[in-house]
DNA sequence: CGGCTGATGGACT
DNA sequence: GTCCATCAGCCGA
């Protein structure tokens, strides 16, 4: 039986939170209806330390939610039409989260459908940040929402070890483009996370640049 | 399948 | 103004 985590699960490092996230479940009630996707890839970013984080160039309206206590979700407006939800991770005062990148609709799926039509094959429904929030029919309105409240609207469950029952060995990783290592090199840290060869990963595609 | 591009609006410089 | 932690649709192979 899964359990709902307490405050240190996600008060630890936003990377290891993100590790014990893959293979946890999101249940979100909309309307009265639940609706539950396991998640199968994720992305820890670090705040004021990050330059690829929303955070880093310190606390705005925008992220002030990231700054507060953990375990409540920082949901973002992105490309004029697209919200991507996060957990905040870490203690007070800091503001690290972990993205949830993609996932695999567990149950609920006539509603998913229903939200996601344009989704020709089920492995679609929730491949991709913005896609996964809209699967889960979440918005703008569930930012700040707390998750270690038994009431909320959207829980997150996982093995009463506290992990998301993926073995290490399951896991793989890779760095985000356009995030330059410490030594300005080049280097990308290795903090987007997926379930091995799992169907719902989104397809990496490294930022273009575009002009007009 | 992969590559390309318009849509669309808020945050931030 | 410019930049997005994106997606869907279209096109060609």
């Amino acid at each position: 039986m899964r359990i709902r985590p307490e405050l240190e699960f996600y008060a630890r490092d936003s990377l290891k939170v993100a590790r014990d996230l893959l293979g946890a479940h999101v249940t979100s009630r909309v309307a009265g209806t639940d609706t539950t996707i396991r998640i199968t890839e994720v992305e820890a970013y670090r705040g004021q330390e990050d330059p690829g984080s929303h955070a880093y160039r310190g606390e705005t309206k925008r992220t002030a939610v990231m700054f507060g206590p953990p375990g409540h979700l920082y949901v973002y407006f992105t490309y004029g039409m697209h919200w991507c939800m996060n957990v905040v991770c870490g203690a007070t005062g800091t503001a690290s989260a972990v993205l949830l990148r993609a996932g695999e609709v567990v149950s609920g799926l006539e509603a998913v459908r229903e939200r996601r039509v344009s989704a020709r094959r089920d492995i679609d429904l929730a491949r991709g940040p913005a896609r996964l929030t809209t699967a889960l029919g979440l918005d703008g309105s569930a930012n700040g929402l707390n998750l270690l409240s038994p009431q909320a609207t959207v829980q997150i469950t996982c093995e009463p070890d506290g992990s998301g029952a993926v073995r290490a060995s399951q896991i793989s990783t890779g760095g985000r483009v356009g995030v330059s290592g410490p030594g300005g090199d080049g280097d990308t840290y290795p903090w987007r996370l997926w379930i091995t060869s799992d169907p719902t990963v989104s397809q990496y595609r490294p930022g273009k640049v575009r002009r007009r």
